[in-house]
DNA sequence: TGAGTGTTAGT
DNA sequence: CTAACACTC
């Protein structure tokens, strides 16, 4: 009996599509391993948590040797007699360095894929050879490449060999208050759940998907986002999937959206500090405010102005967001608080479903102004037009703030006009004035404007 | 993948 | 009077 190869599942649970598997379980038994608990030395949030429990649970039947970080992958190696370690690369670079400490770390040959992206990191370049900083171009050069590999077959048999490990209920990933009880009402983890969703988006949703995804109150998106991020589909099953589609705007545009998150991994993979540091340097001296008690109200859904507290609720909730809204939300934040876009990056670490590093830090880059190809600063959301112009009847405000819903649809994003709304709180800001003092504090970026001089 | 404001051509 | 556009932040 020939010993095991140890497969790294890393955040992948399915190695979907990843040669890894297909390698691996052409060459006899293989082991499962992931480690919880971090990603590399970034715990992951609770709702994601929650999400690899259910996640783990379901590969029912499978053992899997379970570690607490990734520095017990060579423990698990040992333990387990592995001849071999594979594992599927990262696109980030702070896990990179986590991947090559195990490397060091190994007494058994390893073997290291791919990650899971349409086409992998570094591969869409500028013609000068360099990054793009403009989304529209990176796209357009991707487009012209030669198209993703067809994902591949899932191995005909799996030989899983037993191993030592933690038993998943002794992880503690479930939390101790039932809070995601309303998550699971609204998803269904796993790789059955990802099928059925993008089954179910291909066979109609996505021909509207162009003109209906700007719409919270429609369920107009795929959803997919959670079931991406932990490989429980990979973009290649959905492009390839999509192209059995008659092209049309709505495919095309929901293709761009895997778009943005090949973008996000190039920019993370040449930026490792992007969930921290502002790309343009000039945002470091940006003057933001420390204002816990703010930052709380945005976090809780009580900011006074609906389409934002419909938002974080509906996050708060589920687990999830409408991507209209949390541009919304994330515009408020920064531009109305003035509160750090990291402490917005971080409180949607801890609680979306889909919590991802590259597309996280990128998009609330993008929002701050900060990023590559980023919205300019002086763009500001006005959370009432918005929540006019995408939630026209307030449907998706009655839906997550229920003291508002007995409301008519003329006051609904602007409740203020009624007067006090018992149980609703008052706009915190004004937000015409803190649309000022937000366009004051980004020209004192430009650095102050020669003063006059006198001859 | 903004919004406020002013201008103007068209009703 | 209004929709479309240009310009600015």
């Amino acid at each position: 009996m020939t010993a095991p190869i140890l497969i790294w599942l890393r955040r992948d649970l399915r190695l979907a599509d990843h040669p890894a598997l297909a390698a691996a379980a052409a060459e006899g038994p293989v082991v499962l391993a992931f480690c919880l608990d971090e990603q590399g030395g970034r715990p992951f949030g609770g709702a994601s948590r929650w999400w690899l429990h259910q996640s783990l649970a379901q590969l029912g039947g499978v053992t899997l040797a379970l570690g607490r970080s990734e520095q017990e992958i060579p423990r698990l190696a040992l333990a387990c007699g592995a001849r071999a370690v594979y594992w599927n690369q990262s696109a980030d670079p702070v896990l990179r360095t986590v991947e090559d400490r195990v490397q060091a770390a190994l007494t058994v040959p390893c073997r290291i894929f791919p990650g899971d992206t349409l086409f992998a990191p570094g591969s869409v370049r500028s013609k000068s050879g360099g990054q793009f900083q403009v989304f529209t171009a990176f796209w357009r050069a991707a487009l012209a490449l030669p198209p993703p590999a067809r994902p591949l077959p899932a191995p005909a048999a799996l030989h899983v060999a037993p191993c030592p490990g933690l038993e998943l209920n002794a992880l503690g990933l479930m939390p101790k208050l039932e809070w995601w009880r309303s998550m699971a009402s609204a998803w269904r983890p796993g790789e059955a759940g990802a099928t059925t969703l993008l089954g179910a988006f291909l066979d109609g949703p996505v021909q509207a998907y162009h003109r209906q995804r700007d719409r919270p109150d429609h369920d107009a998106t795929s959803r997919l986002s959670p079931h991406l991020a932990f490989g429980e589909i990979s973009p290649r099953q959905i492009w390839h999937a999509a192209q059995a589609v008659p092209p049309d705007d709505g495919v095309r545009t929901f293709l761009k959206e895997l778009g943005w998150r090949e973008f996000s991994r190039h920019l993370l993979a040449n930026h490792p500090t992007l969930p921290q540091v502002p790309l343009r340097r000039e945002f470091a001296a940006f003057p933001w405010r420390d204002d816990p008690a703010a930052l709380r109200q945005w976090q809780m859904g009580r900011t006074g102005y609906p389409i934002v507290d419909a938002g974080m609720r509906q996050l708060w909730a589920t687990g999830w967001m409408h991507n209209r809204v949390r541009m919304v939300v994330a515009s408020f934040l920064i531009k109305d608080l003035l509160i750090p876009w990291q402490a917005g990056e971080e409180w949607f670490w801890d609680t979306l479903v889909d919590a991802d590093s590259a597309s996280n830090a990128a998009s609330w880059q993008w929002v701050a102004g900060s990023g590559a190809d980023a919205a300019p600063f002086f763009r500001i959301f006005n959370p009432v037009t918005q929540g006019e112009k995408f939630d026209p009847d307030g449907s998706y405000v009655r839906n997550w703030v229920p003291e508002l819903a007995h409301l008519s649809t003329a006051v609904i994003h602007q409740p203020w006009k009624l007067g006090r709304v018992p149980g609703y709180p008052p706009p915190m800001i004004d937000h015409a004035a803190a649309r000022t003092r937000a366009l004051a504090a980004f020209k004192g970026l430009r650095g102050a404007p020669e003063q006059p001089r006198f001859l």
